[in-house]
DNA sequence: CTGTTAGCGCCTTCAT
DNA sequence: ATGAAGGCGCTAACAG
């Protein structure tokens, strides 16, 4: 049988009360006694059990997420995912509330933030828009004791507490990387299209994939990089013209959303077989998979994020330490044959 | 305040005992009052608290991992990470026992299970050897009531609950469609080099390697398969063959372990600069990415294997669903750019 | 068939 | 500074 605060109490010849006290390190304990118990402790090799502790204490966590308005399919999916987890984590005393913000509006995001401090939630985790209004509202949550978690997109020098994204530098060279060897022999030049070069996630895909290909493969030239807001139709028409007007393309890298657009600009440009990769597992994105159209795709687990989001918050709220390794996300690379 | 099973009684105008026997529909309740209890429990929307009948009930899961004795470094991490949740897990009050055995070795593995299920255990992970008396040991398993879960390697048609690993008909067309790429324009003739073809994980990589090439690279042979038992001498000896003997030679699929040798031989034919996927990644594995020896590894995540097995038998053991999402256990793609 | 009672391991008043 | 008693939500003997 494993040890109980009872075989703690008896065996230091105190109560429980001053168990629980010095268990908790709480005020009200004379230091020789403390210490006495806190050797008794050690020696029979006392762990706590959380699960009773918690019910004993009545621990109702509350989260809050507080996630762009968008209505591009990653957006979408991330927020049917938070609604999911809200349900599914009610048996376990975790209120996850879900709050739409309007989009690249670093003021409708700190003004959030304050109120979740205000009604001092245990964690709020935001899709950080890249702005020191946002980064000070954080600041100061965290300033008094409120975790702040960012996912999908990060702030550093926040003092947020963890980011559940994936390492977008990182996502850009291995873009190039893939890219360049499936180009093969050829030479001549790559496109790129962006979302849009004020968001940090872009930025940094961008600049890992310039980097690589700068270095592994010079003898392609890097085109100015097309914004497409993210928007297919804009998409469509802006890789239409990369292709037409650059007989010498020989790829393409799509790092943001809007692949609908890429998709149909490609299949109306039968000619025009090049390596194309894109990011984000949407339907689209299989079709295009699945067609040929697309070569390969970078993918973040948007479930993944949201899980760990959570668990971060929540052992933070618990004192407990994460899992590194757990709650790494990591760059999914998918090609048409190993589609989930 | 949610409802607990004190509203329940109350509202239904029945003891505790009645309430909980409905709960956990155990006999002796009238079938009118059963129904009327369930209708008022459905009515104000109850949630049972898992933990504190966890509590109530002293639950104490005990859990065993019959893993194969070998020594390459996959099996060697994958005890290591078993050892580790045993620790982490107790809190938890969830035992988790590492036992180690013969590798490759049917009857061995089929006596372990038989006395797991004497000694009753809550669930019995294994990484399968494929093979009729294993089957057999882990449908007695099942027939009694005891979760059986494989891992790394499954063991279709067992009664098996679950398998906690990649799909190795994927991996194996995911390597080929990569390899294919890689090579670019070249054609010629492709090596293979597993461990065994005894094994069922390298018989289906293999097969879906060979699949991929004839539909989509045809331009390519590919060589008779060599079998390095996982052994780095003889995968050595078995690759700077293969690289002297095949001046056609245009790329390489290394599906099993032992990728030291096959690294050392790589490294010992400069002149033959050529693809090169393989599996796990090793120490070993990510020398040879970054060196540039290696262009792709194939990744199966054993920390998440781990995890994962014990989530499902924990759900077994409690009666709760899984989330497939959660348990896939991904091919990881990994280039010297998103090396974690 | 149904109800009463006493915990599970821990925390929290309230006395002392 | 310390202890006694009661309760968190649920289950498990026992009685009726």
């Amino acid at each position: 049988m494993r040890p109980t605060v009872h075989d703690i109490a008896e065996k230091a010849g105190v109560s429980l009360a001053t168990v629980d006290r010095v268990l908790n390190n709480r005020a009200g304990v004379r230091e020789k006694t403390r210490q006495h118990v806190e050797a008794v402790i050690a020696q029979i090799g006392y762990i706590r059990d959380v699960a009773a502790a918690n019910l004993a204490k009545k621990r109702h966590y509350q989260f809050e997420f507080l996630i762009p308005d968008n209505d591009n399919s990653f957006m979408v999916q991330l927020r049917a995912l938070i609604a999911e987890a809200t349900g599914a984590l009610m048996p376990e005393r975790i209120g996850v509330t879900l709050r739409r913000i309007p989009a690249f509006d670093p003021d409708a995001l700190a003004v959030e933030i304050d109120a979740c401090v205000a009604r001092s939630v245990d964690g709020i985790a935001i899709v950080a828009v890249d702005d020191d209004r946002v980064r000070q509202a954080a600041g100061n949550a965290d300033a008094v004791g409120i975790p702040v978690v960012t996912i999908v997109s990060d702030l550093p020098e926040s003092g947020r507490i963890h980011y559940a994204g994936i390492d977008n530098v990182a996502a850009g060279r291995t873009a190039a990387a893939l890219l360049g060897r499936f180009m093969g022999g050829r030479e001549g030049a790559v496109g790129v299209i962006a979302g849009s070069l004020m968001v940090r996630d872009h930025r940094e895909r961008l600049a890992g994939f310039s980097q690589v290909m700068a270095k592994d493969f010079p003898r392609f030239e890097v085109l100015p990089v097309s914004e497409g807001r993210d928007n297919p139709a804009l998409v469509e028409g802006l890789a239409t013209r990369l292709i037409s007007e650059n007989p010498q393309l020989a790829g393409i890298y799509s790092l943001g959303a809007g692949n609908r657009g890429l998709l149909l600009a490609l299949k109306a440009n039968a000619a025009a077989s090049l390596p194309v990769i894109a990011h984000e597992l949407t339907q689209t994105a299989r079709d295009g998979l699945q067609s040929g159209h697309f070569d390969a795709v970078l993918h973040q687990d948007a479930e993944h994020e949201v899980r760990s989001a959570i668990r971060v918050m929540k052992a933070h709220a618990d004192g407990m330490p994460i899992s590194d390794a757990q709650e790494r996300i990591r760059i999914d690379i998918f090609v048409k044959d190993n589609l989930p």
